[in-house]
Formats: C-alpha cells, sequence, structure tokens
DNA sequence: TGACATAGTTAGGGTAAACTAACTATATTA
DNA sequence: TAATATAGTTAGTTTACCCTAACTATGTCA
C-alpha cells in the first residue's frame, strides 16, 4: 500500500485514474481522451493537469502527452484497483446492473478506505472459494433476495405498504 | 422510496440527517447543534438552512428552531437510513473499527444508490438467516479472512513483497 | 430591569471545481 | 508550403462550499 497519501480530491483522482486507464489501453494519455472519459470539458483537464504537476504526480508539458510520475502511478493504480473491487462486489455478488454499479463504484471508490477494501476483495475470495466447495455463496443469496422481495412485495399489496 | 428527489449535494443530505437526527435525539434541531454535530461553523448552517427553506425542505425562521418539512422529512430518513446499513454492514459484517466505520458510512451514504443499498440490507437478512441455521457467515468469513492476512505475510516475508 | 452570556445572522472572503469563448499550437493534406 | 481542422491553453465567470469577524437577538439572573 505505497499511496495513500496527497490527499487528493475526489476530482483529483478522478482524473489520476483516468490517466492510469488510457496509458493502460493506449499506451498514452491526450487532454482530449482525459476530457472525454470523465466527461469534462478540455479546459477542465489543463487546469488539473496542472495541479497534479505541482502535485508531483504527473508529467506535464504544455501540448504534449501526459504520464504518471514514480509517486502519481502507485496512487492512480490504487484508485483503479479500489474502482474493480467494489465494481465486482456490486455485480458479481449484489447483483447490481453493470452500468449503474460503474458509476457507483467511481463514487464510492474516494469514499472508502483501504480497510473496507481489503476487507470487500477479501470477501469477493471467500465467495469464489465457497463456489468451489460446492456451497455457491453468490447463488444462495440472489435466492434469498428473490425470496424477501417477492415476500415484501405480497405485504405491500395486502397492507398497501408505506414508505 | 418516496424520497430519492431534489437533487442534493452531499452537504444538504448531511444537513438533512444532522436536523432528522437531532429532532429524534432531543425533540429540537438547533443551529449551534448542527454545526457541532457536522463540524462546521454557525454561519455555515445559517447558509445550508436557507438553502432547505428555499428547496422546501425544512422549516426555518430566523432565530427559531428548524424542522424538517413533509417533503423533507423522508429524504432525511433515508439517508439516516442509508448510513445505518452501510455501518452495520462495515461493522457487523465486514468487522471494521466502529470510528472508521461511521465515518465511511457519512461519506458513502450519499454516492450509493438504493439499488445498492437495498441489496446491503437483504444482504444483512441473509447473514442473519444463516446464522439462526447454525452456519455464521460473519463467523465463516471472519475465520477466512483471517487465514488469508496469514498467508499474505507469510508471503511478503518470503518474497520481501512488492505492492 | 438591565447587564451579560449565548445563539444566530450578516457581510465579506477564500478555494476548488466546473464552464464558455477566444486564442495558440500542431498536424494533415492538397 | 499554405489552408484548414483538431488539440490544447488562457482568461474570465459561476456555483457551492466553507471560513472569520462583527453584529443582532434572546434568555437569564442578580
Amino acid at each position: 500500500m505505497a499511496a495513500e497519501n496527497a490527499n487528493l480530491s475526489s476530482s483529483l483522482e478522478d482524473y489520476l485514474e483516468a490517466i492510469f486507464n488510457l496509458s493502460k489501453e493506449s499506451n498514452i494519455a491526450r487532454s482530449k481522451d482525459i476530457a472525454k472519459s470523465l466527461g469534462v470539458s478540455r479546459a477542465s483537464v489543463t487546469g488539473a493537469l496542472r495541479v497534479l504537476k505541482e502535485k508531483g504526480l504527473a508529467n506535464y508539458k504544455p501540448y504534449d502527452y501526459v504520464t504518471l510520475t514514480e509517486t502519481g502511478r502507485p496512487i492512480a493504480a490504487e484508485v483503479a484497483q479500489k474502482h474493480k473491487i467494489l465494481e465486482s462486489f456490486f455485480v458479481d455478488f449484489l447483483g447490481i446492473e453493470p452500468n449503474i454499479a460503474q458509476e457507483a463504484a467511481c463514487k464510492a471508490e474516494h469514499t472508502l478506505g483501504p480497510g473496507i477494501i481489503a476487507k470487500l476483495l477479501c470477501f469477493i475470495e471467500f465467495v469464489k472459494h465457497s463456489s468451489k466447495n460446492g456451497c455457491d455463496l453468490a447463488d444462495q443469496f440472489e435466492k434469498f433476495c428473490k425470496k424477501q422481495t417477492s415476500k415484501s412485495a405480497g405485504k405491500r399489496d395486502s397492507k398497501n405498504g408505506a414508505e
């Protein structure tokens, strides 16, 4: 856990993550693509890059490609990993729609500390382990959920449920 | 799920939640106490109350106690419920320290939509159900975690683990 | 009842993040 | 190589927070 420093805002973490992902995908992170992937204007990207450079997290020269510094990369990687873990928990275990899960992971990745993320990762392993042993937890949970919701739907029908 | 409207910022949701909790605890929400519970200045509270009044969520008159409107109350209740569910998941299942869990819940309650929260609640029920049936999931998970961490600690010792 | 403490408000400022519009640099291609 | 399109930057604005300091209202008790 080399990162966890720098007191970055959610917004700056998003920029780091975007640069990290683009560098992986296309070997190069361009301002335009960062803007697109985060849904912000190109001007906003320029502003963020200047801040990241000041903080020593990104190598930024006007009109050039962006790369992460040795300091910035592990921080970006950690954010990206948090995202991955959350998304996997939401989709593979909770059964959330992928696009909703993706969006939620994107927000929650900035609010959950390393302790919680580590436990979540452990939980994902735990679920995998269970399915190898022939008692698939994700499956059992899914069935349990269905039972619950049909129960409460019944309640609502008969009692004209509150909420 | 009567709430989920109003496009509130995290900050405004926090104010609503604080008013909701104080009204429950002391039957009355005072500016000073809202400020204290959120760790902001009294002036910030005044500002937020004006916005909440504008949005029709709080009954606010200068120099008077604050109450929630019929519109505001269910929204506040939902935020508070999200908080409770998250905290319970973190503490009772993941085994996170209460103060860390409390803080994380406070942040994450604004980022996770009703779908995810509902599933999480369902999961909490699922775990309770399992313990009644004599196979305590929380317990099994805790043991699994301990095994995992001691394994990876071993790895780190022998390989001088990266990360 | 008037002085003092406490609570609440107002005014004025700061910062972070976004935007648009206009400008500059770079790349392409005829 | 000049014209044009695309990419990136700069300047100026806006919004949403938060803050402090100074003011006003309220309540208490001698």
